[in-house]
Formats: structure tokens, sequence, C-alpha cells
DNA sequence: AAACCGGGGGC
DNA sequence: GCCCCAGGTTT
């Protein structure tokens, strides 16, 4: 089922908007002063008022067509404001259009992209631009169900693409919204919680002005960035503070109610590195391949290291590596533990040096996804950020002449 | 070092 | 409805 599918069923009502409204609002705790319209009126004012002064200056916001909305978008769905400036400045002045993007090679898009993480987004960017580009002749679309459908864009950033570029009456809700809003309203449930997370669409839908949506989104996100935060508000600067029904009840430490998250685990990895002695030349290169489709990491560059499968010994990494070269590996010294912990895992990866008889790996060498590469021709390939940090590691080795085995 | 952040998609 | 994604910042 599509989401546009998913959503129209949701639309066929069985109650009036306003039937369902209030049954919803019975289940979810909140304080009522915030269904009035003079209350919504009076947080609108205030917050275009506040916005007008406090909003930074950012360049997607200069000239925010839909696709520079869009990129700011999908770069900042996991990215600090700060850290993605650069890189938004890089990606627009290499992939100006849509155009340009939906003929970019994916490598240099990854590599681009590189440092920013979670990779999936890139190659459903470049997937989206290829569908506007045969779809919609090059042109991003306008139309709500229309974006809905391109991979990787939800709800939220469809309503956020069009409501801040064309101005349409669209609601928002991503991290900030959900907090500011619920503290708005005082709404104590864990905002992700099913029932909470449909009561703050709705009422981030109410609180839409019938104009200028576009800046009335952004500028709750912005206030939540920048007063409304998680830790500490900053209510002795907030405008909504006289309407904040939170503030009113002193509820801050309270709302919005903890996430619970999944715990930390454990895990142990192995990556090997192959080396040999580049033909003719002083420098090293070394064995890696590209990820396939389907694996983690999928289309970045990686030293043999198992994805697939878990791997508890270096030498279970090892026998993994021989049934994918079809030859035997020699296991060698353990040059480095890297540690690295990313959403809930905890990795400690052990980094060894091996070997193989590089004659008997010729026929799956001639695999595109394996091949031998020069140190510094290693810089050019999109890796993940454990894999450059064994780059870094083997640079370091090269220049002080340190063996590897 | 531990805790926190977070939207979209696949099933 | 639940789990996965494979990284950076704050405390």
């Amino acid at each position: 089922m599509t989401d546009a599918v998913r959503r129209n069923q949701k639309r066929k009502p069985q109650q009036t908007t306003v039937q369902k409204a209030q049954a919803e609002s019975q289940d979810v705790p909140h304080d009522s002063r915030c269904q009035a319209s003079s209350w919504r009126r009076d947080v609108r004012r205030r917050l275009f008022a506040w916005f007008e002064d406090h909003a930074r200056v950012l360049p997607w916001r200069s000239e925010p067509t839909p696709y520079r909305v869009w990129v700011s978008e999908i770069m900042l769905q996991q990215t600090q404001v700060a850290t993605v400036l650069p890189y938004y400045e890089r990606w627009m002045r290499q992939y100006p259009t849509v155009v340009d993007l939906a003929n970019a090679d994916e490598a240099d898009l990854m590599r681009i992209w590189e440092g920013l993480g979670y990779y999936r987004r890139v190659r459903s960017m470049h997937a989206a631009a290829k569908r506007v580009v045969q779809e919609h002749e090059g042109k991003f679309p306008t139309d709500f169900d229309a974006v809905l459908a391109l991979p990787g864009i939800g709800r939220y950033t469809a309503g956020a693409i069009l409501s801040i570029a064309c101005d349409q009456r669209l609601p928002i809700l991503e991290g900030n919204t959900q907090r500011v809003f619920s503290r708005w309203a005082a709404m104590s449930l864990t905002p992700t919680e099913t029932k909470a997370n449909k009561w703050l669409w709705q009422f981030s839908e109410q609180l839409l002005p019938q104009h200028e949506c576009g800046t009335f989104n952004q500028a709750a996100m912005e206030i939540g960035a920048l007063v409304c935060t998680p830790k500490n508000p900053k209510c002795d600067e907030c405008p909504i503070r006289q309407l904040c029904c939170t503030a009113a009840a002193g509820l801050q430490e309270s709302i919005p109610g903890k996430i619970t998250r999944v715990k930390y685990e454990d895990r142990m990895e192995f990556a090997l590195v192959l080396s040999r002695k580049a033909r003719g030349q002083e420098c090293q290169e070394y064995l890696v391949r590209q990820l396939p489709n389907d694996a983690r990491w999928a289309g970045l560059w990686d030293f043999p290291r198992p994805t697939e499968v878990e791997t508890k010994t270096v030498d279970a990494a090892a026998r993994w590596l021989e049934g994918e070269l079809g030859t035997p590996v020699r296991v060698g010294a353990r040059l480095k533990t890297i540690r690295h912990a990313v959403t809930k895992f905890r990795i400690q990866l052990h980094v060894h040096s091996a070997s193989v008889n590089s004659k008997q790996t010729r026929s799956k060498l001639r695999d595109p996804l394996w091949r031998w590469v020069r140190q510094d021709d290693l810089a050019n390939l999109p890796m993940s950020v454990t894999g450059r940090k064994i780059v870094h590691l083997l640079a370091q080795s090269e220049q002080s002449f340190l063996p590897l085995e």
C-alpha cells in the first residue's frame, strides 16, 4: 500500500472531522485552552513577529525552490544546520538543478555526501531525481501526492517542501515541532506514540494560518531549535510563554514525555586489510569491494568486512573472505581496534592485516565489486566513516614505514 | 563514556 | 505496528 493510498483511506471519514477531533482529544491528555481559536490566533501572531526578528539567514531560505528546499530538508533530517551548510553549498554548486542530480554519477554523489551518514537517503534522492526527469519532465512536482510518491519523501518532507517553496497549506511534524506543539498544548504523552502522533498532526494542521504556511512551519521549527530546546528551554526569551500551557503549569521537565530507546548492543566486527605493492610503483594497493545494493552501506566501498553475516572471530571473518574470493586467506597482525557507536550499536572493529595468493584471486577480482586500489585512489571512493578511518590508519602506516605484517 | 537525536521505508 | 537504517553532538 502506498502512502498516498493509506492517506486517502484515512480521509474516508466515518465521523465528521469535528467529531473525530473531539473523540481523539478525549483520549489525548492536553490543556483544552489551546483549542480556542483566539489562542491559535495569538500564537500565530506572536510566532510570526518573533520569526521576523530571529530567523537565521540560511542559503535555502534565500531562494526557496522545491528542489533547493528538498535538498536542505533531506540533509537536515540527520544533521545540524552548521554541519549542513558546507555540504549544501557544495551540493548546489555541483548539482544546481534536479536534472543535474538525475544525471549525476552515483559514486560522486556519495563522495559528496560522505560524512553525513545514512547513505540510503542519497540513493533515494538520486532515484527521485531520475523519476522527476522521466515522469515530470524535469520539473519538481508541486502536487502533494506526486511529491509524496517520490522515494525518500514522507508526509513531513512533502509538507515542508510544498509549504515552504509553494506556500501550500500543508502541516508538518518533525522532531522540533513534536516537542514545541507538545509543550504549547501541554500534551503529556510521548509524542512518538501512535495516538499522540496523530493528535499532533491534527494540532499542526489546526494551527496553520490561511496564508504564509511555509513561514509559519519554519518559524515553529526555528523556535524549537533556538528557544524551546529539549533541555533547559529558554522560556524567558519565548514569545509564546504567556500562551504556553506547559509553562503555565511548570511542566517543562516532564513535557514532552520521554521516548524510550532501544538499549545499546555491543558488537564485535572484523575488517581485513590485504595489501600488495603496486606494480612498478613505490606505493601499496589495497583490496576493497563495493557493497552490493541490498547490503548495509550499499554502493559504498569498504575493506573486506563481513556485513551480510555476523562473525565472532577474526578467523571466521577470514573464512568468509575465503568463500568470497575462492582462495585461502591468511590472517596477520591486528593493526588497530576502532571503537565506533552508531544507532544502537557499540562496535569494536578489529582491523587485521591478511594475505592471499593474489594469483589465485584473479577470477574473483574480475568481479567489478572487488578491486585492488592504490592508497591515493582510495580518497576518491565513497566510504563509510569506519572505512575512511582505516584509510587514515594505512596512510599513517605508510608514512612511518611501519610494515603491515 | 553515556545519552541523545529522528524521518522514511519495508514488512 | 515494529524494526531497520550503520553517524554526529551534547552532557
